[in-house]
DNA sequence: GTTATTGCAAATTATTTGCATATAA
DNA sequence: TTATATGCAAATAATTTGCAATAAC
């Protein structure tokens, strides 16, 4: 991701580095407030606006991608992982991956029959533990 | 839709009935500010207020679907067709509908493999008209 | 030493809500 | 009549932006 700011010719600051770090260490899809809270830890210099501002760049430059659930704020993940697609689980609000090269293979179908070519996609799969009742 | 208000227990007044009409009529998937322009038209006194409660109400009765497509406002229909995905165009907006029975079965299938079963799902697909090249 | 970047606070945008008044049933 | 709805304006919530001060290269 240094590479990527590098890339853009933007400069790499103290706090952009901390985000940076919080990015790379994140398992989850977190939100511009959580990344702010965790980049803080480790740099309490770092503003909410610069979050917002570097992860602008960051999306711009496609090293990081972000992602607008139903009901809240944006939630951000870094790009290292190949294409996916997103599971919700609508009570806790966890965010699982999941990919189908048929679903894929079906969207482009879809939008070639429309006279189009897909530029991208959203799928999002609102979900409830399955109940063994 | 009169049936749904009055299912809900609520008055149907000069407002929401302009704005029922506006709804029906509708050949597009129009936005809050756009329907509150149209349903004006018909009543002056519809207030944008009125509009966003009044959707609010049909929402819940399961009358109307209310869409967060890209970078931008709310997008309302009327719930008379039966369930689809979009195909939004990139360039002008313009909203398109399509149903894969296939991808449905999909969608099922991966929610059942995680564990999950499925509440909703939501499919969009942004598309650039085919270039001729 | 420049010029990009920062934090802060104010601005934006879409939507929601409190409240006194109007109106549907 | 009488409780529900209304318009208006102010309140939210997430995100963006102007600006003077600061720090990266």
């Amino acid at each position: 991701m240094e590479a990527a700011l590098r890339g853009a010719g933007v400069r790499l600051t103290r706090q952009r580095a901390a985000l940076l770090r919080v990015l790379a260490a994140a398992e989850d899809h977190p939100d511009a407030g959580e990344l702010h809270a965790r980049a803080r830890a480790l740099d309490p210099t770092v503003s909410l606006a610069t979050v917002y501002r570097t992860l602008g760049v960051l999306e711009a430059e496609g090293v990081v991608h972000r992602h607008v659930f139903e009901g809240g704020a944006a939630r951000f993940e870094t790009a290292d992982m190949p294409h996916h697609d997103h599971l919700i689980d609508v009570e806790t609000g966890q965010v699982m991956e999941f990919r189908s090269d048929r679903i894929e293979e079906l969207q482009a179908k879809i939008a070639a029959e429309h006279g189009y070519e897909l530029v991208h996609h959203r799928l999002e799969l609102y979900c409830r533990k399955k109940t063994t009742a």
